[in-house]
RNA sequence: GCGGUUGUAGCUCAGCAGGAUAGAGCAACUGCCUCCUAAGCAGUAGGUCGCGCGUUCGAAUCGCGCCAAUCGCACCA
């Protein structure tokens, strides 16, 4: 059991205590007793502020009900208790309690951040999802990494979690995709051609049909029209895929599904539209068929399938929620750009009229993310002729950077990337800062090994009592609350400060602490400590898709 | 007009299941390398938590109204 939870046992049977002897009476239910550490360190080791809200339940001042629940506590790891300001308890632990803990971390080794299982539901992730058909953005960017990392988080926290892709392989856009492609084709191959209106100006349009060119000649030109489309657009739907792919893998991204929306075409999509049909969830109106969706929320119904015969991108989402809900996930959870929230309405609702439970689908928005550079906003990137891909993002300021920029603000927070801070090797920089203090410690490793000096498996943890080795055990025991907090609340964010908070922590212990040139069991005790350390750092590190290194 | 998100120090942002004197980084100013990486540390200064009303013993946090920024309101995705 954690110190935490210990603690608010003892603050519960005190409370029946109290309330068996009558010195606390109520008619209602009790909150649950939330421990916090508090903000100063004179508040003691945890308070928790338990007495002020139940004052109404009691009937009685917080401070007298403080007063009852302090009299009758009783337990083995709390030295004393004092009651402050308006009746907060502040908790002050025994001298030896955090060294015993410091000792399970310790011997918990690589599994400290590693919380026990949260039973056998899966959660699914689904993220980026990204048409293939043009290069990742930015904005894709961030999506890719806040989706990995709340993955990598929510099984840090011990979630089952499936991570997906859903590929938007079929209709409108692909069609542009086909005819740009040929319209280049034709063009690079010599012929004169008028480049289609809503067609794809990018580059990496070209880049492809250079790509296929290299490999196919151009022994399509003289195909029939319809035939070349059919082929072109194929050859283009696997390059733009295996882009895509080489981008996510080198961002460190990976997805566990690849889900093609081309297999919902037509059976799954005319199953849940027969289903809707026939409670009435959708109607036939001016030759299309509509989602009644405004009977659940939305602003007003929307067309599913269009007057020419032809499903709408909802008629697919529709069917594509459906599947997911099929496959049994215990939640579902999309990370979607802030721009698609008018969508959730609607999708929300054809769950329900299907019979499922829309509270179990999650909608993460990522907010817009603007570059800066020199001070001025960075909006399209001069080669590509469109919003900035992530490649080039990734190969100005490197994919740690990016991926700590990323994940420093809350996903519903508009994001100043600033490139600048990004590339410096500074202090300034908070990814180097991080990165740097665990390249410290294994510097230290690297000095102490060659020193001789080697852990035991009983280091004496209690020789640390000065305030930078007490305030680094205290910051290390907060990691595996951040990662639970951090994966409820689906807010990599939290990791991102806590690992910056941790190393800012060690740099303080690194100033007044040495390891060589103390006596013997006290290095030893610190030099465990930053074993500790130095694998926490790593671990949040990890979480956050950032490498650790061991030298820069 | 309707809806989402945001508004906290000069700048970029934490904090928001109500709680103790509102935090961090940058920028500014002041110190610190005979010492395991100065890519570092310590300190000073900097705030009507957008505005107003309300709920509460207590509001940056909850509710309502207003203001501003931004995104969206297709038989596009």
């Amino acid at each position: 059991m954690q110190t935490k939870e210990k603690i608010a046992a003892a603050v519960k049977s005190a409370v029946e205590a109290a309330m068996n002897d009558g010195a606390l009476k109520f008619s209602d239910t009790l909150p649950d007793v939330a421990l916090e550490v508090p903000p100063k360190k004179e508040f003691g080791d945890f308070a928790t502020n338990f007495a002020m809200q139940t004052a109404k339940i009691f009937r009685t001042s917080p401070k007298k009900i403080a007063e009852e629940i302090k009299a009758r506590i009783s337990s083995d790891i709390i030295e004393r208790i004092e009651i402050a300001g308006a009746g907060f308890m502040n908790f002050y632990l025994r001298g030896d309690v955090i060294y015993r803990e410091l000792k399970k971390i310790f011997d918990a080794g690589k599994n400290f951040g590693h919380l026990p299982n949260k039973g056998n539901v899966t959660i699914q992730v689904e993220y980026v999802s990204a048409n293939p058909t043009g290069l990742l953005h930015v904005g894709h960017g961030r999506g890719a990494a806040a989706g990995s990392a709340i993955v990598n988080i929510m099984r840090a926290a011990g979630y089952n979690v499936e991570s997906e892709y859903y590929i938007n392989d079929a209709g409108n856009q692909m069609d542009k995709l086909t005819k740009s492609v040929n319209a280049r084709y034709l063009e690079l191959l010599g012929e004169k051609i008028d480049f289609p209106e809503d067609g794809y100006q990018g580059v990496d349009i070209i880049d492809t049909t250079k790509r296929i060119i290299a490999r196919h000649g151009d022994k399509f030109i003289t195909l029939p029209e319809d035939e070349r489309l059919k082929i072109l657009g194929e050859l283009a739907y696997v390059d733009k895929m295996l882009e895509l792919k080489d981008d996510l893998e080198n961002f460190g991204v990976e997805f566990d599904v690849w889900f093609s929306e081309r297999t919902l075409h037509p059976d799954k999509i005319n199953a849940a539209i027969e289903i809707l049909k026939s409670n009435g969830g959708i109607y036939e109106k001016d030759g299309a068929l509509w989602l009644a969706s405004s009977q659940f929320g939305d602003d007003k119904d929307r067309v599913v399938v269009r007057e020419n015969g032809e499903p709408t991108y909802l008629a697919a989402d529709i069917a594509y929620h459906k599947n997911k809900f099929d496959r049994g996930f215990g939640e579902l959870i999309n990370l979607w750009g802030a721009d698609h929230h008018g969508y959730v309405a609607r999708v929300k609702a054809a769950m329900k009229m299907l019979g499922y439970n829309p509270e179990k689908l999650k909608i993460i928005f990522l907010q817009m993310v603007s570059l800066f550079r020199g001070g001025e906003a960075v909006k399209m990137s001069k080669r590509a002729g469109t919003a900035i891909p992530l490649r080039e993002l990734m190969a100005e300021v490197g994919t740690d950077a990016a991926r700590y920029f990323f994940l420093m603000r809350s996903t519903d927070s508009q994001l100043d990337f600033d490139l600048d801070l990004a590339k410096s090797q500074s202090a300034d920089n908070p990814v180097y800062y991080v990165q740097y203090a665990h390249a410290r410690i294994c510097s230290i490793f690297r000095q102490t090994s060659e020193a001789g000096l080697t852990i035991d498996d009983e280091p004496k943890f209690s020789l640390m009592n000065s305030t930078a080795e007490v305030d680094l055990i205290n910051k290390i025991f907060e990691y595996p609350d951040e990662i639970a907090k951090a994966a409820e609340e689906y807010a990599p964010q939290r990791i991102a400060r806590y690992v910056y908070d941790l190393a800012s922590t060690f740099s303080a212990f690194y100033r007044d602490c040495r390891i060589l040139g103390v006596e013997k069991d006290l290095a030893i005790a610190r030099l465990a400590l930053l074993k500790v350390t130095r694998h926490t750092i790593e671990h949040a590190l990890n979480l956050l898709g950032v490498s650790a290194p061991e030298r820069m």
